[in-house]
DNA sequence: ACCTGAACACCGTTCAAGT
DNA sequence: ACCTGAACACCGTTCAAGT
């Protein structure tokens, strides 16, 4: 029965959904495999980049082909399915945002922001920059969003302390800051005539 | 000899400015102060009690009262101080992102932001959500710029591996951000007409 | 090649007991 | 009121030795 590199990230996907990152040890990892915590160090070189493996598992939602044309259209859907694949996962926001400290720089996923934002007539530097921007934003609000859930489920939250409670869901705050986000780029692109 | 709660917090700080947030720990700080580590539980909870307290003490340059006038610039004032504060102290970025999950919410910086945004003519709900897009972008993007800092000069970045070294300054890379941001809200309000 | 056993050098936190 | 001493229940990582 041997261990592959697969079980490895299954079994910590399993921890992280149903316990969570703090519980993603490598010895908690360990144990829940039948296997000794030394075992995890032949798969891989250490924690960290075992979270990465984590992390990349966590994003492949995002290898799908933007079905959107329209740039706007394309950086929403992005912007989105980012999103989701985060909310997905207890703990996936910080996970991801922990391990990507310098990564998300390395990722395809930047790439199809950059892509998107290119499709919006701005020049690939610039590009670039709004996809940092825009994978920022994302990252920090989905952290947010994520870590309230959890606080909200073990009734920590009160009205008082959660003053966002008066604006509607979730989701249409996103929303709200990914339209800005798209309107900067926009009177970014129609400045450049001037 | 006693040991005052603000000795404990310059401690950490020291500790924090020579070594970083991973040699931050109880029992090192204790060491430091010459007291055992069931001292520190005396003046703090615990070390996420201390942590936000180390927090508050990095974000207190943001209590000085703003000096622009106009609304865009009064954000870019304190979208500028906010990320000079986190970089005067080494991983201080870090260190407030990951004790301010839903933190950021209490501080009266944030409030700050919402003010500017007000002046925008933004209705307040609009500009509460703009306030924390914002701050999403200034933590995220000053996080990645002090983590790259902090391996550029342990010599781990190769050209290849930082495609952003041919974009100007860190600077001008958080302006052009922030700009969008700007152009964001700005289009958002002249909408409210039509 | 893949894993065990066992150790090393740490953690945060608690708490009786001292002063 | 403030701190010590000492313990409890953990960590990540290494590495000789086994199969």
């Amino acid at each position: 029965m041997q261990l592959r590199r697969s079980d490895v990230l299954d079994g910590a996907i399993a921890i992280l959904d149903e316990y969570s990152l703090a519980d993603l040890t490598m010895r908690r990892l360990a144990g829940s495999l039948n296997v000794q915590p030394g075992a995890l160090y032949w798969h891989f070189p250490n924690k960290q980049t075992l979270l990465g493996a984590v992390a990349d598992r966590i994003l492949e939602p995002l290898d799908a082909p933007v079905v959107a044309v329209d740039w706007a259209d394309q950086l929403k859907e992005l912007a989105h399915r980012l999103r989701d694949a985060l909310l997905s996962h207890r703990d996936g926001a910080e996970l991801v945002s922990a391990t990507y400290a310098s990564r998300l720089t390395t990722t395809q996923a930047r790439e199809k922001f950059v892509s998107a934002a290119l499709r919006a007539r701005m020049p690939r530097a610039e590009a670039e920059l709004a996809a940092y921007t825009l994978l920022y934003y994302v990252l920090g609000q989905t952290v947010d969003e994520q870590s309230r859930i959890q606080l909200d489920s073990v009734g920590v939250l009160t009205e008082e302390s959660s003053p966002l409670f008066e604006t509607p869901d979730a989701t249409a705050r996103f929303d709200f800051g990914l339209q800005l986000f798209i309107g900067g780029i926009h009177s970014r692109v129609h400045s450049y005539g001037r």
